[in-house]
DNA sequence: CCCTAGCGGTGCT
DNA sequence: AGCACCGCTAGGG
């Protein structure tokens, strides 16, 4: 079952030195990151101060997490996840993908098998395609079994520099 | 190498 | 209900 939708809070920006992501947060936590986009330039003109002050927290923890993550360490304290927006086995490969630790891959059948569904081998693609917090929730960590890249939605190059950050080579 | 069939979840109509 | 996508895979030229 699906648990109903949280309200949406707001958009803020979290500069890194890969640029400016875009985090969005719910009342129940983190909900999305995307990753920075070049003809975006979109003024996420959204004066803090007037944030609430339980966004501003989950910000700045989002922002060391997201910052050491990029560092290829391990993200460390994450602010809560709102995930709810997820079908019931997204919600359960997202879970399974958190298990991943830097600098470790698992293949999309291994995953398929560590939740108990086999054979959901694409499925379990498409729901990595839809992990709707990219990074903090390594999706990049999936690969094909002949150690090929497999995709990645935002693009393989995010795949690659995120995979060689933690030291992973191919 | 390339091709193909089979696979299961999701989102459209 | 049907259908067409897919971040896939194993098996066979």
């Amino acid at each position: 079952m699906k648990p109903d939708s949280a309200a949406l809070l707001c958009h803020v920006p979290i500069a890194t030195s890969e640029g400016k992501f875009v985090a969005s947060f719910s009342s129940r936590g983190l909900c999305s990151l995307k990753f920075p986009s070049r003809v975006g330039a979109k003024r996420t003109l959204q004066d803090p101060l007037r944030l609430p002050a339980k966004v501003r927290s989950w910000q700045a923890i989002a922002r060391r997490a997201l910052q050491r993550a990029l560092a290829g360490r391990a993200p460390g304290r994450l602010p809560p996840l709102d995930l709810s927006a997820g079908t019931e086995f997204q919600r359960q490969v997202w879970q399974a993908l958190r298990r991943i630790g830097p600098g470790k891959t698992r293949s999309y059948s291994e995953l398929a098998r560590a939740i108990g569904h086999p054979k959901a081998v694409r499925a379990v693609g498409g729901a990595c395609g839809a992990n709707p917090v990219p990074v903090l929730v390594p999706c990049h960590r999936v690969l094909a079994t002949n150690e090929a890249l497999g995709g990645f939605s935002a693009g393989l190059n995010w795949k690659r520099a995120l995979l060689r950050c933690e030291g992973i080579r191919l």
